[in-house]
DNA sequence: TTGTACGCGTTATCAT
DNA sequence: ATGATAACGCGTACAA
């Protein structure tokens, strides 16, 4: 490997004055400076991560932590995040597993983006007391090295439930996610208190945990209780996907018998047919924002924590109740 | 941050002592082992990533390369890497962007899996020169410290091809990925061959770039052209999701007029109503394989060029012609 | 422009 | 048999 000692031995030059030109530091003359890059050029000279790091104590990187690396979903958010921090000078890597905890206590990174429910918030308080810089996009955490980049779930659900009010629904089932899930436990609050306002509307509520299975058993379900139209609620899109898999291959029509909504508006929501109602919001922002606010941190300004905002999408999935 | 000198200092022993005990090492007695591991656990003391990296010389960690975080298709092989990798004492992180390119030759990380065709062949090359250890999953490139891990596209191609030919189509359509793409190339090749061996069929060739909207543009064309029925095939099922939309739009009839068939078996396939047939592969079996290659690389083995074999998932969107 | 201490963990060598 | 001293890996930045 080629070192700034191996530069300096063939300038003729000392060490120091490789690292000062190769830094763009105005102790070396702009003649020598050129020089000795040329020959850093030559001998393909790139520093060693590990040993710049070891004495700036940063690392210029910032690690995301998903649950795992199943995508689909978190692909704008990542790009969102990617083009920041890379505005800002600095790189992102994508982990997944407890493994890579260790990573920011071990500085390897800078601080981190957590959308890992896994990631048990005690452990993430722990790193946050010990300095280090934490976003969080998937609970509430209070430190002040904290930040909360959160979806406006409650006002999703809100609208969600509203919607299907509005079109005449009063009989509707809601699909929760997982019992840890902090989003599904705000939309499912929110649902009640929307529900609670209005007494003619009839709620069941279905445990799910997020996946397409768990969306089609809540649809066997709601399939076998059938006796006339009903309204369903799945608190994501992709609950959503297996209710309408199943509720066609029983043979009711989505948007006629069974109407559905969803959360998260996933790519895969414009091609079902008809098309997948369900509550919007940018992806890319969230990432660009938590971002944001992570180098925040650790310029060591003041943050507050930001709310991505929602939007409803209406859907051929719903119709008129 | 607490480092070996602040646990030596409280156990009043030397850094040597301290280090030798949290490795293990037979030279300190089981006793004083036990007491200077006690006290690193109070402190939290957490091995610094950089000194560890820069005198060992290895980071125990492995990139993988992806040209974008879109993810949906990737999720699989990602799981797969990481197992093996954690299995094997390595983590994981995933890159995307030229940025990161330099953690290889940083030696941030020890290897190298690559799935991004914008990740130049050369600069490829040139790392392998360099005693960098790189997998490619996404091209030919023959280098002692490059492996290959690569779909078998032709046989994959073959098999569609030759599916609509049995099921009595005679004029197909196959819509291409990018010009730059390797996997898109050897289909495309594929394909000719296979045809060439039935002179009764028909085969017009569409540029597509692997993207929806670029399987919506050629589906456009398609309808245009629409006297009687006719096969597609896409070379991925991405594009094939975009026919198949703007083909039911144009009120024409998947596996009825248009006969389509895909390529990767993605997630999304199975929610199509018709089934999507496609052209299925482990995606699992590829990222421990690509794992298990970069190691093998990175112990000095001698490593041979590996295949990811495919079979033919046949489905309603296909009927005879 | 250069010598050198420093950051932190590893390990060979020397001393007890 | 135990444990301490010191050199090393590499880049940075202060003092000279």
């Amino acid at each position: 490997m080629i070192s700034i000692k191996d530069i300096a031995k063939k300038a003729g030059v000392s060490i120091s004055t490789v690292s000062y030109a190769l830094n763009g530091n105005p102790k070396v003359t702009e003649e020598t400076r050129m020089r000795i890059l040329k020959i850093a050029q030559e001998l393909n000279y790139v520093p060693n991560a590990a040993a710049r790091t070891l004495k700036n104590r940063v690392s210029k990187i910032i690690g995301v932590y998903l649950n795992d690396f199943s995508g689909a979903f978190y692909g704008e958010v990542l790009q969102g995040m990617k083009e920041v921090l890379n505005k800002r000078g600095y790189d992102l890597i994508v982990c997944s597993g407890s493994y890579s905890h260790r990573w920011l206590p071990q500085r390897m990174i800078d601080g981190a983006i957590v959308l890992d429910h896994s990631f048990a918030s005690e452990e993430l308080l722990h790193l946050a007391g010990n300095g280090h810089k934490v976003v969080v996009l998937d609970r509430e955490l209070n430190h002040p090295n904290v930040n909360q980049v959160l979806l406006d779930n409650k006002a999703g659900a809100s609208l969600a439930v509203e919607f299907l009010i509005d079109k005449g629904h009063r009989k509707l089932y809601v699909v929760s996610g997982p019992k840890g899930s902090y989003d599904s436990r705000q939309r499912m609050q929110a649902v009640k208190q929307t529900v609670e306002r209005h007494p003619e509307v009839e709620c069941i509520e279905i445990e799910g945990n997020f996946d397409k299975e768990s969306g089609e058993e809540a649809a066997k379900r709601i399939v076998a209780e059938y006796k006339e139209p009903a309204a369903v609620f799945c608190l994501n899109d992709e609950m959503a996907i297996g209710v309408y898999n199943t509720v066609m291959k029983a043979n009711y029509r989505i948007g006629e018998h069974i109407h559905l909504i969803g959360f998260d508006n996933i790519e895969l929501t414009q091609y079902t047919q008809p098309r997948l109602a369900t509550i919007d919001y940018s992806k890319r922002k969230w990432g660009t924002l938590a971002s944001e606010q992570v180098l925040k941190l650790i310029a060591g300004e003041e943050v507050e924590h930001e709310r991505i905002y929602v939007t409803l999408v209406e859907g051929e999935s719903v119709g008129r109740g």
